[in-house]
DNA sequence: CGGGTGCTGTAACACGGTCTTCACATTGGG
DNA sequence: CCCAATGTGAAGACCGTGTTACAGCACCCG
């Protein structure tokens, strides 16, 4: 989860609470890192001189305001932010914050493979942008292949994994489903699911 | 601020803040006395026990979480409420968050999508500036659809969210209410509702 | 009180799509 | 070259959903 920091040198307990909350502290620089979230450190600022974060990020990128207990009525009469935390913060909660407020910027379901993306919120797979009709089985498969990338996985695991541990059927129904995949993905990406000969497919 | 409060004993330190925050705490039996917000005492129980907070208010109603810090995890994985605060609370912290909610609260009293209008404080609904006559449950159901437009819920889930938490029926009831909404939905919007095949219904 | 009316939940059925399986063709390795 | 493993196509079983009808209720009105 990547979240954009202001000012760029947070005090030290921010920043030990963001690392243990899993997040990626990005660049202001670098407008390649689009984060999905600003968390703007008001414990020894004013807030209106921060005011301005919602200049530094992309518009409906959401704001968090951590603030020090003392500084809370600042913030009653502004409108800037889209949460807020009181400093010091718990790495949790901070987490939990973070999350909810990316789930707002709704990227987080996204995932994806060149260019394939599949929204897992609305079950839904684009190609270079068009749209792809998958039935509920292909998505699930493919969801799990590109959840899990780079190694082999065996018809049985793939079987238990996908189709339920409880499933019982034959093991060349996970060959009919791969081939049904590669024809939807098309000629030139069907190599994207590879057969290894006496083992089982390997996605990527 | 008129705000109900569950448990109906939260903790002192809890019922201590509201009163320095400024919320009036209403009487749950009294129907007359609607809150802009539900406050979740955590501190003393088990999330699993109060998820029925949503039934307790209309829908739309936001739900302040209150926790303990060892309980933050427990509530990662829910979605039932709308902002949480980590106990003991302090009380400026309470009353810009219950602020906040309340605000959220009034401004989700006209709701629309494309030329639907639904009136949230009057239950009435209209398209493209005709009125159109639904039940209260295809109003509740219609309204969660447009307030949470965007993704899939599985019956399972729009059960638990709009007929509430201890309701226990067949999931084919879900089917029944989508189709009678499409048909008052009329022809051309009747795929506003998107049936998601063994997953469930996507609106918008 | 009794009948009517509208809302809600459930059961039953039909239809269409999807999954699974099978038979057969093709490939690849020893 | 042979055998095992995999690709391919089609057929049938199965599952999920749309649709309709109906029963139980609550409510209203005479």
């Amino acid at each position: 989860m990547r979240v954009l920091v202001t000012p760029e040198e947070p005090s030290s307990e921010l920043a030990d609470a963001l690392v243990l909350a899993g997040a990626d502290v990005v660049d202001p620089a670098d407008d390649g890192a689009s984060p999905v979230c600003a968390v703007v450190d008001l414990t020894n600022e004013v807030a209106s001189v921060l005011r301005r974060a919602r200049d530094l990020v992309a518009q409906g990128t959401p704001i968090l305001a951590v603030v020090g207990a003392e500084n809370l009525p600042l913030l009653e009469t502004e409108d800037w932010w889209d949460d807020l935390a009181v400093s010091p913060i718990n790495p949790v909660e901070l987490r939990v914050r973070l999350r909810r407020l990316a789930a707002q910027m709704e990227n987080e379901d996204l995932l994806s493979y060149d260019d394939l993306e599949l929204d897992t919120a609305t079950y839904q797979a684009t190609l270079a942008d068009e749209p792809v009709d998958l039935t509920y089985m292909e998505y699930e498969l493919l969801r799990f292949f590109v959840e899990h990338r780079g190694r082999v996985w065996s018809r049985e695991q793939l079987l238990s994994r996908v189709w339920g541990y409880e499933y019982f059927g034959g093991a060349r129904t996970v060959d009919v489903h791969v081939r049904r995949l590669r024809a939807k993905l098309g000629e030139e990406r069907s190599d994207w699911i590879t057969t290894v000969r006496s083992v089982g497919y390997r996605f990527g």
